[in-house]
This record gives C-alpha cells, structure tokens and sequence, in this order.
DNA sequence: TTATATGTTCTTGT
DNA sequence: TACAAGAACATATA
C-alpha cells in the first residue's frame, strides 16, 4: 500500500494517535528492520521520549523525538501502523511495539519486512537531501516537475516512479496518473511535449489528493479512476474497452490500450 | 507448488 | 562515467 497518500493518512493517523505522548517502553521483535542501530541502542536512545511532530517527505514519515533527533519511518511494500489499548491482542506482523504512558501501544507492523527505521540526528529536509530524494510529489511546482522529469530518460513509467526524480509516486499511482493523462506507461519522456508534461502533473497533484481524501483506500476512489479497476480484463471506465497488464521497467502496469495509446496522434 | 506482490538498492549493460 | 533496466531482497498469499 504505501505510496505517498498512504503514507499521508498514516502520519494524519500517528497525529490523532500516539502523537504527544511518551513512550515508557519498546518492544522490537525484528531487528532487520533498524538501519544502523543496534536493538539495545534504539530501545535505550527512545525510552522515554515523546512524539513532538510529524513531517512526511514522499514515502517517509518522520516523527520529532525532540533533542535534534528523528524516528524515520519507511513502509517498504507491507508496512502500516496500528493504534490499540495495552492488553489487547496485538496485530499480525507486528514487528516494532511502542509502549505509550497512556497505556496504549503503537505497532508498526511489516509482512514483508521490506520497511526500515531510523533513528537520525539530522533534520528530515538533510536525511532527504543525503538520500537524494527529489521534491515531494504533492506540492511539487510545475517548474521544478518539469524540468526533473522532462530531461529524464527513458519511459514516463519510470521517471515517475524514480524517487529520485520526485518522491512519493509508486506502481499504482504512476498507472493511475499516467491513466488520467490518456498517455501510455511505455512512452518514452523524449517523445513527450510540454503540454504532456503539465497535464501529467496538473493530474498528479489532482490523484494524489484525491486518495489522501479518501484515505487511500482503493475502495473508495471514484469508479472514474483506474485503481478500482486495476486487474487484468476488467472494463475501462473511460471507453469500456478491456484493460491490459503489461510489465514496463520490471513492474506489472495497467492501462487501457484504447484511451492510452503508445504513439503520438 | 509456483507465481506474484504497493518498496528500495545493487548489479549489469549501454 | 552516468544513467536506465532488471535482478535481488523477505515472506505471505492466491
């Protein structure tokens, strides 16, 4: 799940949450998850902290801890966050367990355990910029979009998904706004006009927050957008023409044959 | 049993 | 050298 919305409503979830409280203890129950710490040194470094704020920066989440250090959260393919009352049953997966005073717990919890966390001593806008991660894709302007993806190379797909680039555009966001933009996943951005690149930005900003509206929830989307339909065979709901699945730069991708058409007219 | 999966990073090839 | 494409990663699910 976790592309920039999802990571929106996670951080929107952690305010209304464990947000202002302090952490009495930790339990970490998969140490692959921590990047260059130690299961000792992150329980003893948080204990007793307290969550101050919240940044995102693409598919990040980092929570202020207050002395100029910051818990980063990546979600890898799997992860989310649950909030639930101590004695409860904890969630499946769960593998980072934080204990609050007010006697709840938040887990952070990874099927896969593609995610990491941090413990950084830097600002979130440094840890972005070590990590050259481009401009976040929702409040990117124009300029900057267009100028970051216009010059690079290969398919629209994969400069879209290329955090580098932009941040905060994964596989079914890339499928859902190049859907809007009637444009095919394979073109290749050299081929592509100024106009194309404003729309594919205009629809951007405009999907993106569309599904933090709606919480990310593919449910929820209107039947208009791609994702709802995002399987092999089902009905376009633009021309009602079939929808294709088609692996471009190693990711499986859907698109309509029909509305997206792969040369130039 | 095997193929597949929303993530990033490493390796390979141009 | 720089960048783009593909493989690898961990592991549950269909």
């Amino acid at each position: 799940m976790p592309e920039l919305p999802d990571v929106e409503v996670y951080r929107r979830y952690f305010n209304r949450t464990a947000l202002h409280k302090s952490i009495k203890d930790i339990e970490v129950k998969s140490s692959d998850l921590l990047e260059r710490i130690s299961k000792k040194n992150f329980i003893s470094s948080l204990k007793k902290s307290r969550f101050i704020r919240t940044k995102r920066h693409g598919k990040y989440l980092f929570v202020d801890l207050g002395k100029n250090r910051w818990l980063s959260l990546h979600f890898g393919m799997t992860g989310e966050l649950k909030y639930f009352k101590e004695g409860n049953e904890t969630p499946k997966y769960s593998k980072v367990l934080f204990f609050l005073d007010n006697g709840y717990i938040l887990s952070y919890i990874s099927r896969r355990k593609l995610g990491k966390i941090e413990l950084i001593d830097v600002k979130p806008s440094d840890f972005v910029r070590d990590k050259g991660l481009g401009p976040d894709a929702l409040s990117v302007s124009y300029k900057k979009f267009g100028k970051r993806i216009g010059r690079s190379k290969g398919k629209i797909k994969s400069a879209l998904m290329n955090q580098k680039l932009l941040s905060g555009i994964g596989n079914i966001y890339s499928d859902e706004i190049l859907f809007k933009s009637r444009l095919n996943p394979a073109r290749d951005v050299s081929g592509l006009e100024k106009r194309d690149l404003k729309r594919i930005h205009r629809n951007s900003t405009k999907v993106l927050k569309k599904a933090i509206e709606k919480k990310a929830d593919p449910e929820k989307l209107p039947s208009s957008y791609l994702i709802p339909h995002r399987e092999k065979g089902a009905h376009c709901p633009f021309c009602g023409g079939k929808i294709s699945k088609k692996k471009i730069s190693g990711r499986p991708s859907y698109f309509c044959p029909k509305c997206q058409k792969n040369r130039r007219t």
